[in-house]
DNA sequence: TAATTAATGTGAATAATCACACAGATGAAT
DNA sequence: ATTCATCTGTGTGATTATTCACATTAATTA
């Protein structure tokens, strides 16, 4: 983990989020004094389940993992997604206390953001406030869309729909890493390192995806949209 | 269904929630005006899953359920709530169309509300604007947790769970009349109907909760809660 | 490099869940 | 009252997924 304190770091930064973008030079500043730039090796912890919430934490860049520690002590992957975003923004505003963690899965370039001039803007600029309801607007669908899926469908969609999700979104490539472990995998999807293990083996054995190690081929991604919609 | 126009409904309405405060006399008027307070009875649809939209509705009393037709074409219910809140929120700021329906599962009160004053007061009144993505936030946060619980937990301890949700913050009370079928029931905690039928009669049988039909008695919350932790 | 830990693969046994079949109960519509 | 559709209870075999017990292979560190 290491730190970097700039000044106008916002102002000069080229990565901005679409909520940016609606701010002027002097709102970015609230946004930004006392915001810290800081790098994370993969593996890090971001954000800790339980601690208190005292920042917003934009990712430039990296992919990154939510997850939860649930009612049984497991832990338990929500998403899995790319900067640039915000993080932690939900847990600021409902509560005083981070409901979940954020772990870097890739080495990821984040800035800490003190809250409270995340707060002004939001009301404060109206546009600003407007943006930030649309992103977690979305953020409520697109969870309820997805667990939805994740109890309806069978494992092997599940799995397949993981994959395309990686390839399709994350990657935008036929071939990538996992960026994950089995155990993670299990997860993410809702099942166990086992079944991870079974499932990675019929989809090769099918000649569907190429496996070695954590690298991954997708070989035919029809058959694996069918599987995926099949249920 | 039974609709009733009336001016300054808001105002004069003694069912307001806490976003309502915030609004000074002329922020209500915006709000209000073109807004239709309609009934709803026990099974009616209130939002329809796939329609444009145009409203966010106001549940003023009676309790409603959130529910999303999946990948499968198989319904699942997302949420049981009950009045007084607002639904179909997220909806309207993500997207152009409902993402799930919302069904009345008692005779229910509401008012639809045209959402471009809505809007507007997001735009404008920080307040407002601040208020809503608390809500928002929460919501993400609650549904976070009941995923992973449900997810985590095996049947039985989601149905208890289940069963403690409807005594102690829906009813409020030991004794009950559930309101959903056995299918929904399924639909709710994820599992078929003939699941939900076994949990019923092995609680009884257990002399953990009394049934008849889709009266409730809770008789033991102690063992109730026990088998909800245990998971 | 050896020692240690973390991650992965595999088959067999076990458990959970589903799908189907059939019967009875309830409730709304005519 | 009769009809029809929906809802409910219960058992059974089939299907699906989990767990266990090891074996094996990276990855990390002393």
């Amino acid at each position: 983990m290491r730190e970097i304190v700039k000044d106008n770091t916002c102002k000069d930064c080229v990565v901005k989020s679409s909520m940016i973008y609606i701010l002027d030079e002097e709102e970015m500043e609230i946004l930004c004094k006392n915001s810290i730039e800081i790098q994370f090796q993969k593996g890090e912890r971001i954000i800790k389940q339980g601690t208190f919430t005292q920042n917003i934490v934009f990712v430039k860049s990296g992919i990154i993992k939510l997850h939860l520690s649930g009612p049984m002590h497991k832990d338990e992957i929500l998403k899995i997604e790319k900067g640039p975003l915000f993080v932690g923004v939900s847990d600021v505003f409902a509560n005083k206390i981070h409901n979940h963690s954020v772990t870097a899965l890739s080495d990821t370039s984040t800035c800490f953001i003190d809250y409270t001039g995340y707060k002004y803007l939001v009301q404060n600029n109206g546009k600003f406030a407007h943006e930030l309801i649309k992103t977690l607007s979305n953020s409520i669908i697109n969870y309820y869309n997805h667990c939805v899926s994740k109890t309806q469908k069978q494992l092997a969609a599940t799995f397949a729909e993981a994959l395309l999700y990686f390839s399709d979104y994350i990657f935008e490539s036929n071939e990538f890493l996992i960026p994950i472990t089995r155990v993670e995998f299990g997860e993410y999807i809702g099942t166990s390192r086992e079944s991870v293990t079974k499932l990675i083996h019929d989809f090769a054995k099918d000649d569907i995806i190429g496996v070695n190690g954590k690298k991954i081929n997708i070989l035919n991604k029809k058959i694996l949209q069918k599987i995926s919609n099949a249920g």
